[in-house]
DNA sequence: CCGCCATTTTGCCAAAAGGCAAACAACGGG
DNA sequence: CCCGTTGTTTGCCTTTTGGCAAAATGGCGG
């Protein structure tokens, strides 16, 4: 298969496969096959078989979770080396989340019947596995404490910070977030409206702490940003 | 050691322990001290090294993350047959959050140390603690999507709806909350003050959907408590 | 280049929830 | 058995945030 050959040097940085001995990382490559996302394009859906899981090598998705009538919220970002859809892989039948390409997106896809076999060829695998879910659970925990105790301000600071974080690249106005951002995407991983956000995001930009245009923003000031994350009214 | 002798029966159901061999969970079981708990006391501390990891035998737990402005947040209840306090299994050096009895307790407890040498000996303990771990995940995610998408009466009622599930006892009056819960802790499951629980649980308790005296919650009917849980508005 | 459509901003008002303060109630220790 | 401590209720008011409506803006396709 001549894309794993091309993506080896990029898959060696994937944490998952961490201290994976060559002939493992062999074995499971030869598994894999790449598949493009366009903007706008679902990777799965919510509720679907969970036939399939992924690694990210190019591009950037969000992860959301439809409530019964029709809010949505954004449970995580995918970045590049991330793996995702391991719902499988927790035992569970189904995605409990929809996937979505918000840049061009290049995965890897791995048939999910295989986990099991990949595991038992190569154990550190789940151990791997354990510290990403992990993470991710360390992620959820601080999200509920910052939505049980953070005022809209802070929040929207904190979720603007995380995706510097993920997803800053240097301009010459200041830290440009390097995907398309709407005012709807920024409330939906905040847990306000648009209104909200739009009315946060316009004061900042009046005292020249954020620069935004349509599904751009640009963090001018990220310490002062940093100050209302953590301010202690 | 006798009081593994004593665990046995119990240890068997514990879901982490699931299909490892006789041998294998022997081995385990070996390296396994009991350690007691009563009512307050801390099993661990966040911020701590997490030097060791826990099973919970009998009792109850409570999982709370402090903010550094000294404001609560309870994270998850354990209930018998939940490990916790596995940190160091993904790879954290330190305790997330507090772990604190609200019921009297018994534990069993092991060196963090031990992890990977018992992974060694049952690769399948990875992966059920894997399963473990994104089941927390599913809950964590389901809390935000609650947080952020349902108003406070809505999410006191799927705290308390939780509560019966993991600790309910049938009387005759209804559901009792098998352990002593205030409004304190419940608002500090749901993100709100203790103010604003008082005030709704008056309400249903006007109406017959509870009951509840100090530190005690009956849920009287849990029919009505669902349709209050699941209306859109 | 124009017109449509998605996105953003804004004003105004209403509702939800928090903060403060005080009263009240129950339990437990001396 | 009484007192102090802890937990609960409640009134009143303020603040925060959401909802609605409408206008403004900017980009993209025809």
């Amino acid at each position: 298969m001549p894309q794993n050959k091309f993506d080896r040097s990029l898959i060696r940085g994937l944490s998952i496969f961490q201290s994976m001995s060559e002939d493992d990382l062999d074995a499971v490559l030869v598994q894999a096959s790449a598949r493009q996302f366009s903007v706008g394009q679902a990777v799965f859906e919510q509720g679907e078989a969970a036939t399939e899981f992924f690694a990210l090598l190019h591009g950037r998705l969000k992860v959301v979770q439809t409530t019964p009538d029709g809010q949505q919220v954004v449970v995580r970002h995918v970045s590049p080396g991330d793996i995702f859809g391991i719902a499988r892989a927790m035992r569970r039948p189904d995605y409990p989340a929809t996937a979505i390409a918000v840049a061009d997106s290049l995965t890897l896809v791995w048939p999910s019947a295989h986990w099991e076999a990949f595991i038992a060829r190569s154990p550190v695998l789940a151990l791997n596995a354990l510290q990403t879910v992990g993470q991710r659970l360390q992620d959820a925990h601080a999200r509920i404490r910052e939505l049980s105790t953070e005022e809209v301000e802070r929040r929207v600071a904190h979720a603007l910070l995380r995706l510097v974080q993920q997803a800053g690249r240097k301009t010459e106005e200041g830290i440009l977030i390097d995907f398309p951002v709407t005012r709807q995407d920024l409330a939906e991983m905040t847990g306000t409206t648009l209104h909200t956000v739009s009315r946060v995001m316009t004061g900042w930009e009046a005292k020249g702490i954020v620069a935004s245009a349509r599904k751009k923003v640009v963090v001018c000031d990220a310490h002062r940003l940093h100050v209302i994350a953590e301010r202690q009214d």
